[in-house]
DNA sequence: CATTATTTTTAGACTTGTCTAAATTTTTAT
DNA sequence: ATAAAAATTTAGACAAGTCTAAAAATAATG
């Protein structure tokens, strides 16, 4: 048979999920620390579930080296994430939500156990290739197109770019971004860096305005030179 | 302040519902054997979980002599099952589902946890009054208007009727019904009444045909005279 | 390279919801 | 009304996921 799919607690979903999202932004094997940190919890805690998912052949394994998915494990935490995405662009697209609204509703409804309904809702919203925030949708079958993770800080002045994500999703920075009209697909070209600060002056929609160096290096942009 | 709104566990959510449906179908108190049967657990659990809920005040109960919802246990009990019969409802007109398909995801789907969501839905299905089975949906206040509980198997030979609804919501009845043509909203004339099963010929839609006793008792109508 | 400092694991305990088995209360039937 | 039957509760136990405190291993520092 393929693939055993085991039921899996909303616990053990969570951890799968964060250890992926871990790996992706570092490449070597997850921390205990840093996996207690993101799940808010107790390295010791970490440990005791580490354990039962390697049991479960979900992650590898070995002592005092922290862990990393297994093929199935990463196979269970991508479809975890095509959950969380669909349901947020359900959240937006049809009730009407505001982007940093949903995070925590999805976050209840990626846990949604059913074979066929996460296709049909993929169906419902016309297949959507990327969530409110920019970040893309795996497909049906796990495959899933990554950000080149080209950032707008590192944009040279004179250049053009678009919007195509943001980095950090905490509704204080996309209200930040609602207030200042910034959304993605808008264009933006760099009219000059400050040296002391690496603020940018920037110029979107025929509006210039400034904006820091903490803001211009959580959002993903897309060269149009 | 009006009332404390806490946090309850799925399975405090499932024990509500549960006695809930129990109060409705036979207005006396629920007996613990009645409730573990209903939630597929024992007697002993129950007791267990009884004690929990009067604890918290969402149920009045006395040693032996069964459990009743307090008003805010009614109001919390009738709030989840508006969730529960509102998905439904997306389900069905949105994601085309059948009918018989449903109850096992809206069984999940009702205790996802949001102030605002319930009712962003209920806009967007534009305000239904029934869940696809024929079953009223509370409304934002926790108003319902309840089944008259008429059944087809109480109407007399001559008498005509609309089908509003189903007592009994199993996949296997659901089915049957698809299979036999027989859809909410139609209007069904009793031709005759066998005696010794009370089976029913009926006509619908231009045909003719028979149902047993078991369908029939299981069928809400509305008299049309 | 030896010794702190940090990270990780282990051991034992707690909570939630469940169970079995036994005790108690209520109901039914003779 | 009293004995038998049924329903209910209590007592003690278990698994899941967490915690604290202590022990062990790894990493960092002089």
């Amino acid at each position: 048979m393929p693939y055993m799919e085991f039921q899996l607690t909303q616990t053990e979903e969570n951890y799968l999920k964060s250890i992926y999202s871990l790996e992706i932004s570092s490449s070597k094997n997850v921390s205990t620390t840093l996996l207690a940190k993101k799940m808010k919890t107790k390295a010791s805690s970490v440990t005791d579930m580490i354990k039962k998912l390697a049991d479960k052949d979900l992650v590898d394994y070995e002592k005092y080296k922290g862990v990393s998915l297994t093929k199935i494990g990463k196979t269970i935490a991508v479809k975890i994430v095509r959950k969380h995405r669909l349901w947020e662009v359900f959240l937006v697209n049809k009730l009407e939500y505001n982007w940093d609204e949903v995070h925590e509703i999805a976050e209840q409804l990626e846990h949604i156990k059913s074979y066929s309904l996460i296709d049909k809702l993929d169906k419902y919203l016309e297949f959507p290739t990327h969530d409110p925030h920019g970040d893309p949708i795996p497909d049906k079958d796990g495959n899933i197109e990554h950000h080149k993770n080209v950032m707008l800080s590192s944009i040279q002045i004179g250049g053009s770019c678009v919007i195509i994500g943001v980095k950090d999703s905490s509704p204080s920075f996309l209200k930040f971004l609602d207030n200042s009209n910034i959304r993605l697909g808008n264009t933006i070209k760099i009219n000059s860096i400050e040296d002391f600060d690496q603020s940018m002056n920037i110029e979107s929609n025929n509006n210039t305005f400034s904006i820091s160096h903490q803001i211009s290096k959580n959002l993903f942009v897309k060269k149009t030179q």
